[in-house]
DNA sequence: AAAAACACATACTGTTTGGTATGTAAGCCA
DNA sequence: TGGCTTACATACCAAACAGTATGTGTTTTT
C-alpha cells in the first residue's frame, strides 16, 4: 500500500496539470489549485516545495504522457517506414490525445515559459531533444536495413519532420481548426514516401 | 503638429508592445509598463482604458509591423515565384527581425491569448488569415499568369506553406536555434521549386 | 495673454498574490 | 490499542495586483 503523501502528491500533479498547461505558469495561481483539488495551500506546500517545483511536476507529468504515448505507437510496427506512418497518423488526431491535458505542453509550456521561467523552458528544450532523437533512431535503423534512403543525416530530417509536425500543432491551437493538423500531416504523409521511401 | 496626448498613446504603445509580447498577458504587470515608460499609471490609464485594452493596441503595434515588412517584401518582385521567395528569405531572418519587439507576435500572443483572453486570441485568429490570404493572393496571381501550377486551391496551399514556416517559428523560439528556421525555410525553397514551378 | 481644456502625477482603494507558522486530526507502527 | 508521527487545515503575512479619485502643472484655444 502507498503511503497516504505519495497518493496526494500523484493526485495533486494530475489534478494540476492541465490547469499550468492551459493558463501558463503565471496565469495559474495558487487559489486556482486549492479550488481544483479540493485541497488547502497547506496541503499543497506540504508536498510541493513551492509554485516553481509543482509546475515543473506538472509539465513532466503531461510530457511523460506524451512520450508514453508516442513510444506505445512507434512500437506498433516492425518497419521504420510503418513506425513513421503510425506517427504521423497519431498527430493527425493530436488535438483529441491533447484535449484532456489542455493542449500540447512542448508549445503551451514551450512558449510560456520561455519569457517568464527558465526552469520550465529547460525542461521543454530537453523534452523536443528526446521526441526528435526518438524519430531519429527509427531513421538511423531504417537507413540501416536498407528500407529507406536519407540524403541528410538521421536527426536532421527528424528535425525537419518535427518541425512541421509542431507547425500544425501551433496553428491548430491558434485557429482552433483541425484542419490544419490534418492537411499539413496527411501531405508530410506524401512527402516522406515520396523523399525517403525506396 | 500632433496633440501631446496621441504622441504619448504612440509612446506608450512602441515602449509596452515588446513587453507584452515577450511576457504574456498576465505575465505582464502595470508596474512593468509603468517602470518601462516613465510613466506613471495616471497616464497611462488616461490614454488607455485598461490593461486589456492596451495589450490589444500592443499586439495590433506589432501586428502591423509584421505585415508592412510581408507587404513591402512581397512588392519587391513582379514574378509570383520571386515573391514567394524573397517571403522565405524574409522568414530565414525572422528572429533577428522579431528580435526587437520580443519575438514573433502571432506564436507569443497566439499561444499566450488562447487559455487567458478571448479578446487576443480572436485578433491573433484575424493576422492568422491576413498573411494566409497575401501568400494565396500571390499564388493565384501566378496560377493565373500560368507562372506556376497548383494541384491544390491557392488558400490551401498558402495555409500548408504557413503553417511550416510558423513551425519553423516555434522550434527556433522554443530551442532558441535558428538552425531550425534557417534548414526549414531552406527546404521549403526547395519544396516550392519542386511542387508548382512549371 | 487669459481662460478653458487637457494631460499627467500623487496617493490611495480593495483584492489577490505566493508563502508560512501553527494547530489538529488522521494514519501508521509497535 | 497505545503513542508517536505524518498529513493536512486554519489563519495569517507582507507584497504586488489592477484600477481610481483627486490634485496640479501644461498645453491648447480664443
Amino acid at each position: 500500500m502507498t503511503k497516504k503523501a505519495e497518493r496526494t502528491t500523484a493526485y495533486i500533479i494530475e489534478t494540476v496539470a492541465p490547469i499550468f498547461n492551459k493558463h501558463g505558469y503565471v496565469g495559474t495561481s495558487m487559489s486556482d489549485l486549492t479550488e481544483a483539488t479540493g485541497l488547502t495551500k497547506g496541503a499543497i506546500y506540504g508536498n510541493f516545495e513551492n509554485k516553481e517545483a509543482l509546475a515543473l511536476s506538472a509539465f513532466e507529468y503531461n510530457r511523460n504522457l506524451l512520450l508514453s504515448a508516442i513510444d506505445a505507437k512507434l512500437e506498433e510496427n516492425e518497419g521504420a517506414m510503418d513506425k513513421l506512418f503510425t506517427l504521423i497518423q497519431f498527430y493527425k488526431q493530436y488535438d483529441v490525445f491533447t484535449l484532456p491535458m489542455g493542449g500540447c505542453p512542448i508549445l503551451n509550456v514551450g512558449v510560456d515559459a520561455q519569457g517568464n521561467n527558465t526552469l520550465l523552458a529547460a525542461a521543454v528544450r530537453e523534452t523536443i531533444k528526446d521526441i526528435e532523437g526518438k524519430i531519429a533512431l527509427v531513421l538511423e535503423n531504417g537507413a540501416k536495413s536498407d528500407e529507406l534512403y536519407l540524403s541528410v543525416p538521421p536527426l536532421q530530417f527528424a528535425k525537419q519532420l518535427f518541425t512541421m509536425i509542431q507547425g500544425a500543432v501551433a496553428m491548430s491551437t491558434m485557429t482552433r481548426d483541425r484542419k490544419y493538423l490534418i492537411n499539413t500531416l496527411t501531405y508530410l504523409e506524401h512527402l516522406v514516401k515520396k523523399e525517403i521511401k525506396k
